[in-house]
Formats: structure tokens, sequence, C-alpha cells
DNA sequence: GTCGAACTATACAAACCTGTATGTATAGTA
DNA sequence: TACTATACATACAGGTTTGTATAGTTCGAC
């Protein structure tokens, strides 16, 4: 058992400790805004950890995004438990995010977020970030295509502006009407291009 | 002529040139991102000018996003010239939003950007960024009810979604085709919504 | 020709930032 | 018992941050 485990009861190892407490200051209060000497501190774990595990502060930037990619696929698998159809799975992915953006303290899409505080193109950060996005896309489209959409390309796209537009609208509002509105609008879209 | 006027040969107020170089460097570099003291540098004037006009960091910010209002809708002004009915004002605004994303060095909508830099929510700049975003809504609503949209709110409110969405993804994968797609989809949603 | 407004130049305070250097303590394993 | 991994504590380097204090300069208007 490692000193700090035992100092704070705190079972999980270091590394683990560092990466979530990361994950939720860079959400709260922004990646610029949050400073490497506070995640370690309220991580209860020295900076010199920090940098052994992750390097440098652009990598635990990194490390947070695919562990936030990662709990996003997990959560939306126990959602898409019981679906049957493409139509399910639509509004599944709808309540997915709804739910999300219900739990307190939202401030809109981590990922989108992370985008405009990363302005350096070439950030690692940009390419999970980029492989989220169009991970949720193709899914949509997959959607589409299992409930007969004739374009599911294009229905797929259109739903997707949606959402996105939704979590942000969501996000400056304060309100989750926005993504109500948009589930509306995207269910709406759904039967007139599909038959039946 | 005041000093700095004369050395650099730009006949601008010193107000205005701090304005100027804010507002790009904060959009262009994030408002964290960019510090007092490169912006004094770039516009060529001191910092105890910079305080002098500003009082802070936070009211430069403030001044920065309503100028930036005000300069949207100047230029949306021009896009509306010569529309004549709703549906030619919908188009125009997709056709604002569309050639502002064409534009070099874009990087998504900067009221956004910014609503997600400042976490503190009673940042005087929330306010503005929220009446900025209720001033597109309400005039999609306008043009809604003018194209004879039976349910013109929730007409703008989807088209509001489709923007907000496109502006986002157009950002985060460099290609204005999100904004191609919302307006068609936009239009589509008009044209089923409103008698012939 | 003096006054006031606007501005410059320089320097500083106090806090923060990322990252590293050095040395120590503990737990598990061979 | 010796070795290795992991973490600790402390201190520092070198830079950046917002904001202010002080004194001097330029220029137009009265």
């Amino acid at each position: 058992m490692a000193a700090t485990q035992r100092r704070t009861g705190d079972a999980r190892s270091a590394a683990e400790r560092i990466l979530t407490t990361a994950s939720q200051l860079f959400y709260e209060h922004g990646i610029r805004a949050t400073g490497v000497n506070t995640i370690a501190e309220r991580a209860a774990v020295t900076k010199v950890t920090l940098y052994a595990h992750f390097g440098s502060k652009d990598g635990l930037v990194a490390a947070h995004l695919r562990a936030r990619d990662q709990r996003w696929w997990a959560e939306f698998d126990e959602f898409l438990a019981g679906c049957t159809t493409g139509a399910d799975r639509l509004r599944a992915m709808f309540d997915a995010y709804q739910a999300w953006a219900l739990a307190g303290g939202f401030r809109g899409c981590g990922f989108v977020n992370a985008a405009t505080e990363l302005t350096a193109p070439e950030h690692p950060g940009h390419a999970i970030i980029n492989d989220h996005k169009e991970g949720i896309r193709r899914s949509l489209e997959a959607f589409a295509a299992e409930a007969g959409c004739t374009h599911p390309a294009e229905a797929a796209e259109e739903w997707f502006l949606l959402l996105e537009g939704a979590t942000v609208t969501a996000s400056l509002r304060h309100s989750t009407e926005p993504l109500h509105r948009a589930r509306r609008a995207a269910l709406r879209r759904l039967d007139s291009a599909s038959p039946q």
C-alpha cells in the first residue's frame, strides 16, 4: 500500500486519482484555468508523481480526453440496452445527452470546450476529440440505416448538427429544453425519411 | 495628435486600437491565453493607457463582446439588403454565417468560445453573449412568421439549433460543409411548415 | 503662454505558471 | 537481505499573470 493511500484512505492508485481530479477540474473550470499545482494538491499527490505518470500537462490533458471518451461510450451502452430498432437507438442517443445535461455542473460538451481551449492545432487532444465526434456521427449513421432511411449519411449528419447545437444551447441557457426540441425534430425527420 | 499616432502612423485612437487588437487576439488565441501585456504591445500602447480606458481585463473582455455583437449585426444588415421575403432573410442568415466561416482564421462562434472560457457565471460577458444569441433567435422567429410558418417559434428554435451545431462542427472539421447541410435542412423544414 | 487631457516610459508588487532537482520513505519481490 | 517501484517532501528555476505607482512628454484649446 502506498504512503498516500494510507494517508488519505483513497484506495485508488495515484494515477487514477490524478486523472479523475484533472478531468473534474478541466471540465468545471477549463483547462487553462486549472494548474498542475491545484490538480496535484486536490489529488493528494506531489507534482513529481503527476509528472512521472503523465509527462506534461498536455499529456494529462490528452489522457483526460481519452478517459472521457471511454466513459461516454460506457454510459451510452447502458442507454442502448433494451433497444431493438434504429429508431430506439436514435432516441437512446438523445436520451443519453439529456441525462448528461441534467447531471449537476453541466457545462456543455467537454470535447468541444477542450477544442476551443487547445488553440495549438497540433495538440494531441484534437485527434481524440475528432475521433470521438466521428464515432458519434458514425453511430447515428448506423441507426439511420437500420431504421431504413433512404439517405442514412444525410440524416445522421442533420441529427448530429441538432445534437451539437442543442448541447451548446442547453449550456448557454442552463436548460435541457433545447435537447428536448432537438430530439423531437430528429424523430420528425426520421419519420419523413423512412418508409412506415 | 497623440504621440503614438505619430510614431505608428495609425490614426485611430488608442482605445480603438486596443479594442480591435484585443478582439483579434481573444478570438484567435482565446481570452485566457491572451495577456494584457501582449495586447498593449501589439496595439502600440502602454498598459497604463489600456487600464485607463477599460479598467480591467474583464472590462476589456466585455467591451470586446459588445463590439463583436455590433460588428455582427452591421455585417448581417448587408446580407439582408435586397431580401423581400421571410425565406430570403432566412437564407441570408445562413449565408452570413457561411461567409464568416469562409473568412480566414475561422475558429467557431466567438461568443460561444468566450462563454466556455468565462467560467465565472457572474462575468458581465455572459449577459452580452445571451443577448446576442437571443437576438439571432428572435430574428429567425420573425423570418418564420413572415414566411407564414404555422409555429414560428418552434421553426426558429430548430433553425437556431442547426446554426449552432453547424458552426461548432464547421470549426472542428475545418469545413463549411456542415453550414451548407444545415442551410438545406432549414429550407426543407421551412417548405414543410409553411403553406405554398 | 499656460492648462489639461491623453499619452509615454519605467519599474514594481504579488501571485501564479510549468517543470525539475535532490533526497527520503515504504512496500513488495527475488 | 538486497533490489525495485512508487510515492513522498522540499525547494527552486525561470517565466508569466494582472494591476499599480511615479514621473515625464506632447498637443490642442482657451
